[in-house]
DNA sequence: TAAAAACCCATAAAATCCCATTGTATCCCG
DNA sequence: CGGGATACAATGGGATTTTATGGGTTTTTA
C-alpha cells in the first residue's frame, strides 16, 4: 500500500436540485497530489449505510491486490470464483464520476440511493480514503463514536445559522 | 499485465429489433484510451452465462500472457496441448465487432445466443474486461452477490419509470 | 434480385459546460 | 496592526453538447 498523501477532515456540503455537490478543496487536494486524475470512484461502503471514496490511483492498488492474490493461488477453483465476485464489486458496483473545474461531481443516481444521501452530503477523511454520509445515518448509527457525532453536529449547527 | 485504464461501472441498455446495442459511452471512453481501435471482442464467459467483452489492447495482451505460459512448460507434452486449446478458445470462439459513429454494435447472433441476450443488454465493469449479461440471469444466478444483482434491479427500475 | 449489412438522419433525455454570485479566508501595504 | 483588496471555495441557473435509440435508405453479398 503506502499512498504518500492521506484523506483527513470533515466537511458537509449541499447536494442541489440536479445532484450536484461540491467535493471539499481539501479531499480534491489529495487526489490531485497523489495522481494527475480528477475524478473519484463512488462505491457502498461495506460496513456503515455510507459511501467510500476513493482516487484512480487507490483503485489501482487495489487491482494489483486483486490480481496478486490470484496468481497466488491460480489453480483452486474456489478462489477462481471468489476472484471473479470480488472483481465485479470492486468495477461493476463502483462508478467513477470527474469533478469539474469548480470541483463538483454530479452524484450518480444509484450511489445516491445506495449511501441514502439526501440535501446535504457530510465528507469524512479515512486516510487512504473518504466517506460521504447522509448527517443524519451518522448520527443514528450506534457503532460511530460519540466525538465524531459531535463534529456531525457541529457541522450541521455551522450551516443552520448562516 | 498493467493495463492503465479500468472498464468500470454498470448500464442497461436496450437490444434494438436489428440486433444493435449501444455500448455506454464510459465503456468506450477506455477502450479509446487503451488503443486508438473502435472494436471490441466478445466470447462467452467461461464460468458465468454471460459474455465477456475487450478491447485489442487487451487481446493481445492475453495472447502474450498464452505464450509466456507455453514457454515456461515447454518440454511438458500436456502443457502443449492445453496451450492449443487455450488459443483456439481465445482466438477462434471469439468475434470482433466495430461499433460505429453512434457507438453501437450489431450483435453477432452467435454470441446473442451463447450469451443469451433478450431486449436488454446489463453492461458490468470488471477492471480489464467487462461483461454483458441477461439481466435476468443474474438475478437467477446463485454465484452473485446480493449486492450486484441490487445493482441491476436498481437499473430495471431506472428503465421501467421512463 | 432479395435478404442482409452498413450508412445516414432525427430526436428526446441526460450529462456537461459556462457564467454569475456570494461568502470567507488570505494577502498586502501603509 | 487595521482595512481594504484579492483569491478561492461553494453554489445557483441557463445554454450547449452527448448519449441512447428509432427509423429509413443505400450498398453489399450471396
Amino acid at each position: 500500500m503506502a499512498l504518500e498523501h492521506l484523506f483527513q477532515g470533515s466537511a458537509l456540503n449541499a447536494v442541489d436540485a440536479k445532484g450536484r455537490v461540491s467535493i471539499p478543496a481539501f479531499l480534491r487536494s489529495v487526489i490531485e497530489r497523489r495522481g494527475d486524475a480528477r475524478t473519484i470512484t463512488l462505491a457502498k461502503h461495506e460496513a456503515f449505510p455510507c459511501l467510500s471514496a476513493y482516487d484512480p490511483a487507490y483503485a489501482g492498488l487495489k487491482h494489483a491486490k486483486l490480481e496478486r492474490l490470484l496468481e497466488k493461488e491460480e489453480t483452486n477453483p474456489e478462489a477462481e470464483l471468489e476472484y471473479q465476485q470480488r472483481n465485479l464489486m470492486a468495477f461493476a458496483a463502483t462508478e467513477e464520476v470527474p469533478y469539474d473545474s469548480s470541483g463538483r461531481i454530479v452524484f450518480p443516481p444509484m450511489m445516491r440511493r445506495n449511501g441514502q444521501i439526501g440535501e446535504l452530503a457530510l465528507f469524512l477523511g479515512t486516510g487512504e480514503t473518504f466517506q460521504i454520509w447522509n448527517p443524519q445515518l451518522l448520527l443514528d448509527e450506534k457503532r460511530i463514536p460519540e466525538d465524531l457525532k459531535d463534529i456531525a453536529r457541529f457541522r450541521l449547527e455551522e450551516r443552520g445559522q448562516s
